[in-house]
DNA sequence: GGTCACCTAAACACGC
DNA sequence: GGCGTGTTTAGGTGAC
């Protein structure tokens, strides 16, 4: 299989996100072979790769784009513009998980415990870089920003993410650090707003602990059944209003989509008429594609992570050949249906297209964008599930 | 301009 | 007494 690898001038000022620091990886590099196309994005912080309750672990979080909106994109795809003067790079092998679903909240284990943090990348950095610097690595991010929501929604999360639904003080400081690097450096005033908002806020109750327990200090805490539906509500807002700062105004059928598409739960939706093509965003799952394991295409949805780690390990060779294997086999692939899968290496989240797919940068970015209304869509999963 | 939500800081009490 | 935790008050900011 021959491979060239190109990369990409820094993108556009006018194709990052203005608002939304989490959001808008710049768009690196690209990797092209005869069988797939890989985009280099850098890692969405804002995405949740986790799988809590709020975001359905179960129901498939494909992001379907409507035909009439994407088809002028798809329409105006364009090749040669998109190769077309670049540099050449070679992106060291991508690598995949075997096992990792990256919608899971496993990853939170994984990064909590067995890989360090690495600063989030800001929305900017790409077009300070220097062409001999095709790939950004973490000495030259900025520190991360502040995350997009609020204490009560932080809290929420990390209380619903525990396996007994109840965290002490101390858990839910240790999964905001561990979610949001930007807390690591912060002063210490956010700890106290916390407790702050534990006490003040209705939404989360105190559970006294067994005096028994003669392990950790002070109570748990946890989310009161009934506020429950606000809490997702105002993390919905919150995704939702900085999907909206992103660029994604003037796109309607991806805020539709990210917004209570009912195809957010779907796996696949036709979104182009003219192309009869079908976007499709799965997950990553390289080794997985054997005759014993689902095709890419059914496989969880690949949330991005929130911040910018190596969550996985990919073997790129291995990979290819297999996703060439079994993008033949794939039943949407004879039925005019693109399907793009994400994976990460490093701090990039690779897009892997058919070879003969050509995407241009304002495709791209819609794809970027994606990645939030996915999560965005994770919590109206559960609300259009009525939660667990 | 008023209201609301949210953030931040500070003070204090309590228990380990 | 130190520290972490929990509560309360107050002021500021920004969105609506």
């Amino acid at each position: 299989m021959e491979s060239d690898t190109h990369t990409l001038p820094p993108l556009p000022t006018s194709l990052l996100c203005p608002t939304t620091l989490y959001q808008s990886p710049p768009f690196s590099s690209l990797l092209r072979t005869s069988s797939t196309v890989h985009v280099s994005l850098p890692l969405s912080p804002l995405s949740i790769s986790p799988c809590p309750t709020w975001l359905s672990p179960t129901a498939p979080a494909s992001i379907h784009l409507k035909t009439e909106s994407l088809s002028p994109l798809l329409d105006s795809l364009s090749p040669p513009q998109f190769l077309d003067g670049q540099n050449l790079h070679c992106l060291n092998s991508p690598t995949t998980s075997d096992q990792d679903d990256l919608t899971c909240l496993n990853w939170l284990h994984q990064r909590g415990n067995l890989l360090p943090l690495q600063p989030l990348p800001k929305t900017t950095p790409l077009p300070q870089l220097e062409p001999q610097d095709p790939i950004p690595t973490q000495h030259h991010l900025p520190s991360p920003s502040k995350p997009p929501y609020s204490f009560s929604s932080l809290i929420f999360m990390a209380i619903d993410y525990s396996p007994d639904k109840r965290l002490p003080v101390k858990g839910i400081y240790e999964w905001i650090l561990n979610s949001f690097p930007y807390y690591r450096a912060a002063p210490g005033g956010w700890r106290n707003s916390v407790r702050h908002n534990l006490s003040l806020s209705k939404s989360f109750r105190r559970i006294h602990r067994d005096k028994n327990q003669s392990v950790g200090k002070g109570s748990l805490w946890c989310v009161c059944p009934e506020y429950r539906p606000a809490l997702l509500e105002v993390l919905r807002k919150t995704q939702y209003y900085h999907s909206t700062n992103s660029n994604l105004l003037n796109k309607p059928a991806l805020l539709e989509g990210a917004d209570y598409g009912v195809s957010m739960v779907c796996d696949t939706v036709a979104i182009s008429d003219s192309l009869s093509q079908t976007l499709l965003l799965s997950s990553p799952s390289p080794p997985a594609l054997t005759s014993d394991n689902p095709p890419l295409s059914s496989n969880p949805p690949c949330h991005l992570t929130p911040d910018h780690e190596e969550l996985v390990n990919m073997e790129a060779v291995e990979y290819e050949e297999e996703v060439g294997e079994e993008m033949e086999k794939d039943p949407l692939s004879d039925s005019g249906y693109i399907e793009f899968h994400y994976y990460q290496y490093h701090q990039y989240q690779y897009l892997v297209l058919p070879g003969d797919t050509e995407l241009d940068l304002e495709t791209v970015e819609i794809l970027q964008l994606d990645a939030e209304a996915q999560e965005a869509a994770g919590s109206l999963l559960d609300l259009a599930g009525g939660g667990h």
